[in-house]
DNA sequence: GTAAAAGTTAACGTTGACGTTAACGTATAT
DNA sequence: ATATACGTTAACGTCAACGTTAACTTTTAC
């Protein structure tokens, strides 16, 4: 009971088919697996991913190729998880988790970078509010 | 000594001359006056407003539309300090006000839930780099 | 079992935001 | 005064991010 159809995820989510088929094809979206007959099946975990994907294009303003990135490094810290740490090749791990360190760090770099800049453009249109009221109120004195 | 050339805010703004003749024929940026030949000749202004637009396409993720929408408040803004406030058209101005401070107030809706999804995504990444960090601490000791 | 609704791939169309090129006029340094 | 560096308009090219349409198969409802 927790496989969705193409159109249910649609309605859901807010995008079209169209669009969720496509975000499957450039990779942003992990494929879900298939009906006998060949219809995707959708999953919970699609559905937030879908959720996190329009969050960082429309409110971050990602483009889709760097969402991938993101997504990329996402993926690369799953896997690791999924090893046992104590094995022959710890020290290879060790170093993409170095490097994975970076890359998330650049991450949120960037984030508090963008952030900051909000804050001074919402103090911009809050001088243009104050300068509204001012002439609203001097009219209407 | 205040005037510049196309080629000298292209290079202090980081835009193509193209960028930026293109953003005054899209109307996001007012069009400078004309040499003699019908040489661009740009003022300070013209180079700050640039640079807000750089900011608000690239870090907040607005369309060229949106910034236009935006400069159009401003520059609605701007023409009613310019006229005297107690003339018989006073109560056209009063409401005209009125329509501004909604349209201001809608940006300043925009903007606060940008933010809000921003500070979100921020924690997502938080959360990662405590993943990333337990991680490497787990492979050192 | 069959019609209608929803799914599939594949290919072409569209729109925003510029890049590139052509064909030409203007400013400036020697 | 003339080369050359920079300016102008105008038109076509490009790329990302989908929309649209066609031609077809699978599910679902009755």
């Amino acid at each position: 009971m927790d496989k969705y159809k193409i159109d249910d995820v649609a309605k859901e989510s807010g995008l079209t088919k169209r669009t969720i088929r496509y975000y499957e094809e450039i990779g942003v979206l992990f494929p879900p697996e298939r009906s006998e007959g060949g219809m995707r099946l959708y999953t919970r975990k699609h559905i937030e991913r879908l959720s996190q994907i329009v969050n960082a294009r429309d409110v971050l303003g990602f483009s889709l190729m760097e969402i991938q990135d993101f997504v990329a490094i996402r993926e690369k810290l799953d896997e690791q998880k999924q090893v046992y740490w104590k094995t022959e090749a710890a020290e290879e791990k060790l170093s993409q988790l170095r490097e994975i360190k970076v890359m998330v760090d650049q991450q949120m770099d960037m984030v508090d970078q963008k952030i900051n800049k909000m804050i001074e453009f919402r103090k911009e249109i809050e001088h243009m509010q104050k300068r509204v009221n001012d002439g609203i109120s001097k009219m209407t004195t």
